[in-house]
DNA sequence: CTACTGATGGTCT
DNA sequence: GACCATCAGTAGG
């Protein structure tokens, strides 16, 4: 069924890997059952050189540290009131890491209705990367776990329709860097968390 | 459909 | 004490 893809998957270049990451499959093995999701919309953060990312000028803290580290880390951290995924990417001491903004329910239904509420309509589940952490059952507690490995663990899956390139979302004061066009998503899929005009 | 706004709490200086 | 890689709500076209 759903199995992880090998260690070598997140050694691509980070805006390749960014690219690549449309389409698979998120797979979280919880004890209540399992859900999957596929990737519809990423951002590539590249420090030390993006003004956006928060590892910009090499700056390593706490929180910045794992970026540092072996590509396919899992990089969490949280903003505001939610926690949102990333992936890491590059070779050790490249401090890159590819933000998951948007996926889409595979299977696990129920178990997402239950972590979203049952007001929402399906496609407010998972359409932001405050939301999907929510629906997916991810939390602060897989900082630095690695993506190849069970319970949370990308999968292979399949695009389905192209891709487009795009400024990224919620970088107002990053001075060039926000016009870099390192948001990658599926054209005219619903839960891409938003359209530009 | 778009545009704006208040709530929110962790992280870093 | 400032700064956010956000969200849900509301108001208006």
């Amino acid at each position: 069924m759903y199995e992880p893809v090998d260690k070598s998957f997140f050694e691509a270049p980070g805006l390749e890997l960014a690219k690549q990451l449309v389409g698979q499959y998120i797979v979280h093995e919880l004890p209540e059952g399992r859900i999957v999701a596929r990737i519809v919309e990423t951002e590539a953060y590249q420090g030390p050189e993006d003004r956006a990312a928060h590892s910009f000028g090499n700056r390593r803290t706490k929180r910045t540290e794992i970026m540092f580290g072996d590509a396919g880390l899992v990089y969490t951290y949280q903003m505001h009131t939610h926690t949102l995924i990333n992936v890491v990417a590059g070779p050790v001491g490249t401090p890159h890491a590819i933000l998951i903004r948007a996926v889409e329910p595979v299977e696990g239904h129920a178990l997402m209705r239950e972590n979203r509420g049952p007001k929402l309509k399906e496609v407010d589940w998972t359409n932001g990367p405050g939301k999907l952490t929510v629906a997916l059952g991810i939390t602060m507690d897989y900082y630095g776990h690695h993506w190849s490995h069970k319970p949370l663990f990308i999968s292979k899956g399949e695009r389905l329709g192209p891709i487009e390139a795009g400024p990224r979302v919620g970088i107002g004061n990053s001075g060039e860097a926000v016009h870099y066009p390192w948001r990658f998503y599926e054209i005219d899929n619903p839960f891409v968390s938003k359209y530009r005009k």
